[in-house]
DNA sequence: CTGTGGAACTTGCTTTTTACTAGTGGCTTG
DNA sequence: CAAGCCACTAGTAAAAAGCAAGTTCCACAG
């Protein structure tokens, strides 16, 4: 060690904020649950029906996760029929643009 | 059935293109791997550095889907001392606006 | 030439996650 | 009041991830 004091090969690390990113979005569903989300509120039905494949404990519990992150909020409307909303928060709608981007990069780069 | 014809209410589903994107990304580990690729080829030590907490099985697990899908390569340089180099493709590149977004997204709204 | 160590994986076994039913209670519809 | 939808919870089975070790090829130290 002569020169370089200091400069200790810096590993190259993943950055953190992506990686802080991908412990929600890199669960299975999340991502999709979001992006349905993104297209306005929906109930938890509606959502079951939207994430094609997805069984209801999972949904249940991606739900709870993401409330608790505090990228959606869960509204109970009670009417008497008593329904249940799902919407982004402001944290959540901020994911709208990387979304878009996600979008038309699947579009051109991966096939149907 | 008498004026709003062939608008059934559509269920509302997520865009195909994103859960197609989700197939890969929604995996875990995916994304940080393409995240940390979108800095330059690495080899598998690397990697495996970089993305901590990651173990060497599933590590190759993810590299071997990655390839298939196109979106990282695989270069073997026999020196001698034989290395193993993996870059994004074209493909995998396209994915460096939505990583962006995506990381500036997490820098503002999810706190370490 | 023996020993240590890195690179790049693979294999085998345990633990964690997901998925697949079922079931509950409130409320509407016929 | 039977049948059905909504929003979940519970229990169990299958799939994925984690962990520890083993392998081959090579480089460098002693």
């Amino acid at each position: 060690m002569t020169a370089n004091d200091g400069v200790i090969h810096e590993p190259r690390a993943c950055d953190s904020a992506l990686a802080r990113a991908f412990n929600f979005l890199g669960k299975r569903w999340s991502g999709v649950i979001l992006g349905t989300l993104t297209q306005g509120p929906a109930g938890f039905s509606e959502l079951r029906r939207a994430v094609t494949g997805i069984s209801d404990s999972v949904l249940s519990e991606r739900l709870t996760e993401l409330v608790g992150a505090g990228l959606i909020e869960r509204f109970v409307h009670d009417g008497p029929p008593i329904t249940v909303e799902y919407t982004l928060t402001v944290a959540g709608k901020g994911l709208l643009p990387a979304m878009r981007e996600l979008t038309t990069w699947a579009e051109c780069n991966l096939p149907a």
